[in-house]
DNA sequence: ACCCTGTTTCGAAGACTGTCAAGATAGGCG
DNA sequence: CGCCTATCTTGACAGTCTTCGAAACAGGGT
């Protein structure tokens, strides 16, 4: 969540390089997109607007602490939010925080 | 370089899942962006047409086959290119691989 | 031919990661 | 209260990653 504020700062990769400050935020954003698995949660995650951990657990084979683990590591990085309504957890994507790494690739037109 | 290729299919995160071979194909190039030093030699490569490995290693409190290591793991995600000229080594990015990643993170008006 | 500088490869040490089984926690329901 | 299901936390293990120093390789200059 400050990690949401420091990105603001930042322009796409090739206006400037990053300080090793700017890089200490953003480079655990992308580590967290950097395993399959995660992408995919993120990206059935991203495709509805909220989606439960039982419709996630079963789309994979691996067990229901590892999922939960690569969940907690999406949160962490703030690329997600999850809510308990009752007996289920709900996930959604945190729009603003993808988008901002979205902005960082954005590449105007080099080569 | 078969990568790019397969890249080429992925629409934005938030259009559909992505599927276990698509996530296995891009799940790299976004770890390798998940170190601070690859993001910020990434970024200094970007910021200019070409930059020469003696003027990425000063920037750094590490040893020179450290940053060596890490221009490799962006060279094989297929991130930058290298090309010896006499006794320096230039990289620069690929800008359609970076390219590719910025519209996978391109949410549309979601949130 | 020799040496000198720039860069990569090799081999090893320590930290970190992905995974699971087992146990803990949260909430609904009888 | 006690039980059941859904989810998360803990502890452990194998595999991977970051980093270094030492050694190899590439080119240029003397």
């Amino acid at each position: 969540m400050a990690d949401q504020q420091a990105l603001a700062c930042c322009s796409p990769l090739a206006a400037r390089p990053l300080d090793a400050d700017q890089a200490a935020v953003v480079a655990p954003m992308f580590k967290a997109l950097g395993d399959p698995v995660r992408l995919r949660l993120l990206s059935m995650i991203a495709s509805v607007p909220e989606i439960c951990v039982c419709d996630l657990t079963p789309a994979f084979d691996l067990s229901g602490p590892t999922i939960s683990h690569h969940l907690k590591v999406l949160r962490e990085a703030g690329l997600v939010d999850s809510e308990r309504r009752g007996t289920w957890v709900w996930y959604q994507v945190r729009p603003e925080a993808i988008r901002q790494l979205g902005v960082l690739l954005d590449l105007p037109a080099v080569g």
